[in-house]
DNA sequence: AACGTACTTGTTATATTATAACAGTCAACC
DNA sequence: GGTTGACTGTTATAATATAACAAGTACGTT
Protein backbone atom coordinates (compact mmCIF):
# COMPACT_ATOMS: atom_id res chain seq x y z
CA UNK A 1 0.00 0.00 0.00
CA UNK A 2 1.15 4.01 -0.52
CA UNK A 3 0.77 6.41 0.95
CA UNK A 4 0.40 9.01 -1.65
CA UNK A 5 0.48 12.13 0.22
CA UNK A 6 4.18 11.74 1.70
CA UNK A 7 5.31 10.72 -1.91
CA UNK A 8 5.77 14.58 -3.04
CA UNK A 9 9.48 14.88 -1.99
CA UNK A 10 9.38 15.70 2.05
CA UNK A 11 9.36 12.11 3.40
CA UNK A 12 12.52 10.06 4.22
CA UNK A 13 13.01 6.81 2.01
CA UNK A 14 15.64 4.68 0.65
CA UNK A 15 18.14 7.14 -0.86
CA UNK A 16 20.38 5.07 -2.82
CA UNK A 17 17.92 2.91 -4.37
CA UNK A 18 15.86 6.21 -4.97
CA UNK A 19 18.84 7.69 -7.10
CA UNK A 20 19.91 4.51 -8.26
CA UNK A 21 16.10 3.37 -9.92
CA UNK A 22 15.82 7.09 -11.19
CA UNK A 23 19.14 6.83 -12.92
CA UNK A 24 17.91 3.33 -14.62
CA UNK A 25 14.79 4.88 -15.19
CA UNK A 26 15.92 7.67 -17.27
CA UNK A 27 17.95 4.94 -19.34
CA UNK A 28 15.37 3.18 -19.59
CA UNK A 29 13.44 5.47 -21.38
CA UNK A 30 16.59 7.21 -23.46
CA UNK A 31 17.10 3.65 -24.95
CA UNK A 32 13.39 3.63 -25.73
CA UNK A 33 13.32 7.43 -27.43
CA UNK A 34 16.46 7.20 -29.10
CA UNK A 35 17.86 9.81 -26.63
CA UNK A 36 21.40 9.36 -25.25
CA UNK A 37 22.44 9.21 -21.69
CA UNK A 38 25.74 10.01 -21.99
CA UNK A 39 28.55 9.81 -18.90
CA UNK A 40 28.00 13.57 -18.69
CA UNK A 41 24.42 14.04 -18.27
CA UNK A 42 24.06 10.33 -16.33
CA UNK A 43 26.50 12.28 -13.78
CA UNK A 44 24.36 15.30 -13.58
CA UNK A 45 21.29 13.30 -13.33
CA UNK A 46 22.87 11.40 -10.32
CA UNK A 47 24.24 14.69 -8.85
CA UNK A 48 21.07 16.02 -8.57
CA UNK A 49 19.23 13.00 -7.41
CA UNK A 50 21.88 12.19 -4.62
CA UNK A 51 21.97 16.01 -3.34
CA UNK A 52 18.09 15.59 -3.82
CA UNK A 53 17.49 19.32 -3.61
CA UNK A 54 17.50 22.13 -5.92
CA UNK A 55 21.21 22.67 -7.18
CA UNK A 56 22.81 25.88 -9.20
CA UNK A 57 24.77 24.87 -12.28
CA UNK A 58 27.62 26.45 -10.46
CA UNK A 59 27.43 23.83 -7.74
CA UNK A 60 26.31 20.80 -10.38
CA UNK A 61 30.02 22.06 -12.12
CA UNK A 62 31.73 21.15 -8.72
CA UNK A 63 30.21 17.94 -8.36
CA UNK A 64 31.50 17.33 -11.65
CA UNK A 65 34.65 18.34 -11.06
CA UNK A 66 35.13 16.03 -8.23
CA UNK A 67 33.92 12.94 -10.26
CA UNK A 68 36.19 14.04 -12.98
CA UNK A 69 34.75 15.31 -15.75
CA UNK A 70 35.19 18.50 -17.35
CA UNK A 71 34.32 21.10 -15.80
CA UNK A 72 33.80 24.97 -17.66
CA UNK A 73 30.40 25.85 -17.79
CA UNK A 74 29.07 24.88 -21.06
CA UNK A 75 29.37 21.29 -19.78
CA UNK A 76 26.88 21.84 -16.92
CA UNK A 77 24.21 23.88 -18.68
CA UNK A 78 24.12 21.35 -21.60
CA UNK A 79 24.17 18.59 -19.84
CA UNK A 80 21.16 20.30 -18.04
CA UNK A 81 19.46 21.46 -20.96
CA UNK A 82 18.97 18.00 -21.75
CA UNK A 83 17.61 16.69 -18.87
CA UNK A 84 14.80 19.75 -18.63
CA UNK A 85 14.07 19.58 -22.53
CA UNK A 86 13.66 15.57 -21.97
CA UNK A 87 11.98 15.83 -18.63
CA UNK A 88 14.50 14.04 -16.13
CA UNK A 89 15.17 17.79 -14.49
CA UNK A 90 13.12 20.96 -13.95
CA UNK A 91 14.20 24.33 -13.52
CA UNK A 92 13.32 25.93 -10.94
CA UNK A 93 13.30 29.95 -12.13
CA UNK A 94 12.83 31.20 -8.48
CA UNK A 95 16.29 29.89 -7.60
CA UNK A 96 18.04 29.56 -10.86
CA UNK A 97 18.80 26.24 -9.61
CA UNK A 98 17.42 22.79 -11.32
CA UNK A 99 16.11 19.31 -9.41
CA UNK A 100 15.48 16.02 -10.78
CA UNK A 101 12.41 15.20 -11.41
CA UNK A 102 10.12 13.08 -9.16
CA UNK A 103 8.29 11.86 -12.39
CA UNK A 104 10.56 11.09 -15.49
CA UNK A 105 9.23 10.02 -18.45
CA UNK A 106 6.33 11.23 -19.30
CA UNK A 107 5.52 14.72 -20.43
CA UNK A 108 3.85 17.07 -17.25
CA UNK A 109 2.71 19.87 -15.77
CA UNK A 110 4.92 20.44 -12.73
CA UNK A 111 4.53 22.64 -9.75
CA UNK A 112 7.06 22.53 -7.12
CA UNK A 113 6.71 23.76 -3.42
CA UNK A 114 9.87 25.57 -2.34
CA UNK A 115 11.05 25.45 1.79
CA UNK A 116 12.21 28.62 2.57
CA UNK A 117 13.42 26.75 5.87
CA UNK A 118 15.80 24.09 3.79
CA UNK A 119 15.65 24.77 0.81
CA UNK A 120 14.03 21.29 0.07
CA UNK A 121 11.95 21.18 -3.15
CA UNK A 122 8.81 19.00 -3.59
CA UNK A 123 6.99 18.45 -7.17
CA UNK A 124 3.90 17.70 -7.61
CA UNK A 125 1.73 17.46 -10.69
CA UNK A 126 -0.15 20.92 -11.90
CA UNK A 127 -2.63 21.02 -14.08
CA UNK A 128 -2.09 24.47 -16.31
CA UNK A 129 -5.78 24.04 -17.99
CA UNK A 130 -7.76 24.04 -14.68
CA UNK A 131 -7.79 26.81 -12.37
CA UNK A 132 -8.45 30.72 -12.34
CA UNK A 133 -5.65 31.49 -14.47
CA UNK A 134 -6.56 29.04 -17.08
CA UNK A 135 -10.35 30.57 -16.96
CA UNK A 136 -8.74 34.08 -17.36
CA UNK A 137 -6.39 33.84 -19.87
CA UNK A 138 -9.15 31.92 -22.01
CA UNK A 139 -11.40 34.90 -21.05
CA UNK A 140 -8.99 37.16 -22.75
CA UNK A 141 -8.14 34.89 -25.49
CA UNK A 142 -4.41 34.14 -24.21
CA UNK A 143 -3.25 30.26 -25.14
CA UNK A 144 -1.04 29.44 -22.47
CA UNK A 145 1.40 26.97 -23.49
CA UNK A 146 3.70 26.41 -20.22
CA UNK A 147 3.71 27.48 -16.60
CA UNK A 148 5.51 28.42 -14.25
CA UNK A 149 4.45 27.32 -10.65
CA UNK A 150 6.77 27.70 -7.61
CA UNK A 151 5.10 28.03 -3.76
CA UNK A 152 7.67 28.78 -1.42
CA UNK A 153 6.79 28.21 2.09
CA UNK A 154 7.65 26.12 5.00
CA UNK A 155 7.75 22.53 4.33
CA UNK A 156 6.51 19.94 7.08
CA UNK A 157 9.86 18.82 8.48
CA UNK A 158 10.79 22.28 9.25
CA UNK A 159 7.35 22.97 10.67
CA UNK A 160 7.64 20.22 13.05
CA UNK A 161 11.04 20.91 14.26
CA UNK A 162 11.92 24.87 14.09
CA UNK B 1 -18.83 51.17 -18.06
CA UNK B 2 -15.87 49.45 -17.78
CA UNK B 3 -14.54 45.94 -20.09
CA UNK B 4 -13.52 44.13 -17.12
CA UNK B 5 -12.12 41.03 -19.29
CA UNK B 6 -10.16 43.69 -21.14
CA UNK B 7 -8.29 45.17 -18.51
CA UNK B 8 -5.49 43.32 -17.84
CA UNK B 9 -2.98 44.05 -20.07
CA UNK B 10 -3.28 43.47 -23.63
CA UNK B 11 -5.44 46.05 -24.42
CA UNK B 12 -4.43 49.60 -26.09
CA UNK B 13 -5.16 52.35 -24.08
CA UNK B 14 -4.41 56.21 -23.36
CA UNK B 15 -1.02 55.60 -22.71
CA UNK B 16 0.45 58.95 -21.37
CA UNK B 17 -2.88 59.03 -18.91
CA UNK B 18 -1.86 55.54 -17.67
CA UNK B 19 1.52 56.53 -16.58
CA UNK B 20 0.32 59.54 -15.15
CA UNK B 21 -2.10 58.35 -13.02
CA UNK B 22 0.04 55.52 -11.95
CA UNK B 23 2.17 57.86 -10.84
CA UNK B 24 0.40 59.70 -9.12
CA UNK B 25 -1.52 56.69 -7.27
CA UNK B 26 2.08 55.90 -6.26
CA UNK B 27 2.52 59.05 -4.86
CA UNK B 28 -0.92 59.46 -2.92
CA UNK B 29 -0.50 55.67 -1.19
CA UNK B 30 3.74 56.66 -0.31
CA UNK B 31 2.09 60.03 1.29
CA UNK B 32 -0.27 58.08 3.47
CA UNK B 33 2.02 55.40 4.26
CA UNK B 34 4.91 57.11 5.18
CA UNK B 35 7.05 55.62 2.48
CA UNK B 36 9.36 57.88 0.03
CA UNK B 37 8.87 58.05 -3.60
CA UNK B 38 12.24 59.50 -4.05
CA UNK B 39 13.26 60.98 -7.91
CA UNK B 40 15.12 57.96 -8.46
CA UNK B 41 12.60 55.26 -7.26
CA UNK B 42 9.74 57.41 -9.45
CA UNK B 43 12.05 57.77 -12.42
CA UNK B 44 11.90 54.11 -12.18
CA UNK B 45 8.41 53.10 -11.82
CA UNK B 46 7.99 55.48 -14.59
CA UNK B 47 10.37 53.97 -16.82
CA UNK B 48 8.39 50.75 -15.94
CA UNK B 49 5.02 52.19 -17.02
CA UNK B 50 6.10 54.22 -20.24
CA UNK B 51 7.79 50.75 -21.35
CA UNK B 52 4.73 48.89 -20.37
CA UNK B 53 6.60 45.52 -20.62
CA UNK B 54 9.04 43.59 -18.53
CA UNK B 55 12.32 45.46 -18.63
CA UNK B 56 15.91 44.32 -17.40
CA UNK B 57 17.47 45.89 -14.66
CA UNK B 58 19.96 46.77 -16.68
CA UNK B 59 17.58 47.96 -19.57
CA UNK B 60 16.16 50.50 -16.59
CA UNK B 61 19.48 51.55 -15.88
CA UNK B 62 19.83 52.61 -19.69
CA UNK B 63 17.23 54.78 -19.13
CA UNK B 64 17.83 56.12 -15.97
CA UNK B 65 21.21 57.35 -17.43
CA UNK B 66 19.26 58.86 -20.60
CA UNK B 67 17.25 61.01 -17.93
CA UNK B 68 20.34 61.86 -15.98
CA UNK B 69 20.26 59.91 -13.20
CA UNK B 70 23.40 57.73 -11.79
CA UNK B 71 23.91 54.58 -13.22
CA UNK B 72 25.50 52.23 -11.38
CA UNK B 73 23.57 48.69 -10.88
CA UNK B 74 22.82 49.41 -7.22
CA UNK B 75 20.57 52.24 -8.19
CA UNK B 76 18.67 50.56 -10.30
CA UNK B 77 18.30 47.31 -7.87
CA UNK B 78 17.67 49.72 -4.76
CA UNK B 79 14.85 51.40 -6.43
CA UNK B 80 13.08 48.11 -7.98
CA UNK B 81 13.33 46.51 -4.70
CA UNK B 82 11.25 49.30 -3.35
CA UNK B 83 8.83 49.50 -5.56
CA UNK B 84 8.72 45.06 -5.25
CA UNK B 85 8.48 45.89 -1.79
CA UNK B 86 5.53 47.75 -1.91
CA UNK B 87 3.74 46.36 -4.38
CA UNK B 88 3.99 49.05 -6.63
CA UNK B 89 6.29 46.81 -9.57
CA UNK B 90 6.57 42.70 -9.13
CA UNK B 91 9.60 40.71 -10.36
CA UNK B 92 9.35 37.81 -13.45
CA UNK B 93 11.53 35.03 -12.66
CA UNK B 94 11.20 33.26 -15.85
CA UNK B 95 12.51 36.79 -17.57
CA UNK B 96 14.48 38.06 -14.96
CA UNK B 97 12.96 41.34 -15.60
CA UNK B 98 10.35 43.78 -13.56
CA UNK B 99 6.95 45.31 -15.04
CA UNK B 100 4.81 48.14 -13.43
CA UNK B 101 1.92 46.67 -10.96
CA UNK B 102 -1.18 46.63 -12.75
CA UNK B 103 -2.84 47.28 -8.90
CA UNK B 104 -0.91 49.00 -7.20
CA UNK B 105 -1.02 49.55 -3.13
CA UNK B 106 -2.90 46.39 -2.10
CA UNK B 107 -1.47 43.63 -0.84
CA UNK B 108 -1.67 41.19 -3.04
CA UNK B 109 -0.59 38.29 -5.39
CA UNK B 110 -0.52 38.42 -8.59
CA UNK B 111 -0.52 36.08 -11.65
CA UNK B 112 1.29 36.87 -14.85
CA UNK B 113 0.19 35.78 -18.38
CA UNK B 114 3.85 36.11 -20.77
CA UNK B 115 3.48 36.47 -24.36
CA UNK B 116 6.27 34.45 -25.79
CA UNK B 117 5.82 36.25 -29.22
CA UNK B 118 5.58 39.73 -28.57
CA UNK B 119 6.94 40.03 -25.10
CA UNK B 120 3.36 42.05 -23.48
CA UNK B 121 3.14 41.21 -19.65
CA UNK B 122 -0.32 41.18 -18.24
CA UNK B 123 -1.17 41.06 -14.49
CA UNK B 124 -4.27 39.33 -13.09
CA UNK B 125 -5.12 38.61 -9.53
CA UNK B 126 -4.17 34.82 -8.10
CA UNK B 127 -5.34 33.60 -5.00
CA UNK B 128 -2.75 31.31 -3.68
CA UNK B 129 -5.04 29.93 -1.12
CA UNK B 130 -7.41 28.31 -4.03
CA UNK B 131 -6.70 26.23 -6.41
CA UNK B 132 -5.20 22.46 -6.70
CA UNK B 133 -1.79 23.21 -5.43
CA UNK B 134 -3.03 24.64 -2.32
CA UNK B 135 -4.94 21.83 -1.62
CA UNK B 136 -1.86 19.86 -2.16
CA UNK B 137 0.26 21.91 -0.24
CA UNK B 138 -2.39 21.58 3.16
CA UNK B 139 -2.73 17.69 2.52
CA UNK B 140 1.29 17.58 3.05
CA UNK B 141 1.67 19.97 5.68
CA UNK B 142 3.50 22.84 3.58
CA UNK B 143 2.81 26.55 4.59
CA UNK B 144 2.69 28.44 1.15
CA UNK B 145 3.59 32.27 2.19
CA UNK B 146 4.86 33.26 -1.79
CA UNK B 147 3.74 31.97 -5.07
CA UNK B 148 4.76 32.44 -8.34
CA UNK B 149 2.40 31.78 -11.57
CA UNK B 150 3.65 32.59 -14.75
CA UNK B 151 2.47 31.59 -17.40
CA UNK B 152 3.66 31.86 -20.88
CA UNK B 153 1.85 31.24 -24.33
CA UNK B 154 0.62 33.91 -27.15
CA UNK B 155 -1.12 36.72 -26.39
CA UNK B 156 -4.38 37.55 -28.40
CA UNK B 157 -3.17 40.80 -30.40
CA UNK B 158 -0.14 37.90 -31.32
CA UNK B 159 -2.51 35.11 -32.08
CA UNK B 160 -5.01 37.57 -33.93
CA UNK B 161 -2.18 39.34 -36.32
CA UNK B 162 0.37 36.72 -36.76
C1' DA C 1 20.94 76.83 14.60
C1' DA C 2 23.47 72.51 15.97
C1' DC C 3 23.20 67.85 16.66
C1' DG C 4 22.09 63.02 16.08
C1' DT C 5 19.85 59.49 13.68
C1' DA C 6 17.96 56.86 10.08
C1' DC C 7 17.64 56.43 5.56
C1' DT C 8 19.01 57.18 0.86
C1' DT C 9 22.36 57.73 -2.81
C1' DG C 10 26.85 57.30 -5.32
C1' DT C 11 30.65 54.49 -6.35
C1' DT C 12 33.94 50.75 -6.66
C1' DA C 13 34.57 46.29 -6.93
C1' DT C 14 33.18 41.71 -7.44
C1' DA C 15 30.05 37.65 -7.29
C1' DT C 16 26.86 34.77 -9.71
C1' DT C 17 24.51 32.95 -13.59
C1' DA C 18 24.59 31.95 -18.51
C1' DT C 19 25.93 31.69 -23.46
C1' DA C 20 28.57 32.37 -28.02
C1' DA C 21 31.81 30.42 -30.87
C1' DC C 22 34.76 27.12 -32.57
C1' DA C 23 37.81 23.09 -32.55
C1' DG C 24 38.16 18.33 -31.64
C1' DT C 25 36.02 13.59 -30.82
C1' DC C 26 33.19 9.79 -31.52
C1' DA C 27 29.67 6.69 -33.05
C1' DA C 28 26.25 5.42 -36.55
C1' DC C 29 25.18 4.91 -41.07
C1' DC C 30 25.79 4.30 -45.88
C1' DG D 1 36.26 3.68 -44.80
C1' DG D 2 34.42 8.06 -45.30
C1' DT D 3 30.65 11.22 -44.23
C1' DT D 4 27.50 13.03 -41.19
C1' DG D 5 25.57 14.60 -37.09
C1' DA D 6 25.68 14.82 -32.34
C1' DC D 7 28.35 15.46 -28.37
C1' DT D 8 32.37 17.35 -25.70
C1' DG D 9 36.17 20.49 -24.46
C1' DT D 10 37.78 25.03 -24.20
C1' DT D 11 38.22 30.00 -24.39
C1' DA D 12 36.17 34.03 -23.90
C1' DT D 13 32.60 36.99 -22.64
C1' DA D 14 27.77 38.43 -21.69
C1' DA D 15 24.07 39.24 -18.48
C1' DT D 16 22.34 39.52 -13.93
C1' DA D 17 23.07 40.78 -9.11
C1' DT D 18 25.14 42.18 -4.62
C1' DA D 19 28.72 43.56 -0.91
C1' DA D 20 30.78 47.25 1.18
C1' DC D 21 31.58 51.77 2.34
C1' DA D 22 31.66 56.77 1.79
C1' DA D 23 28.86 60.73 1.29
C1' DG D 24 24.70 63.21 1.24
C1' DT D 25 19.91 64.41 2.94
C1' DA D 26 15.61 64.76 5.79
C1' DC D 27 13.92 65.40 10.05
C1' DG D 28 13.03 65.43 14.85
C1' DT D 29 15.29 67.06 19.26
C1' DT D 30 17.53 70.19 21.84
Amino acid sequence: MTRPLKTIGFNDHNHAECVAGAVDAADTHCRASGLKLTPVRRQVLEILLRKHRALGAYEILDELRAAGFASQPPVAYRALEFLTAHGFAHRIERLNAFVACAHPGERHAPAFLICTSCDAVAETPANPRAGALARTAAAVGFDIERAVVEAEGICPNCKDRP
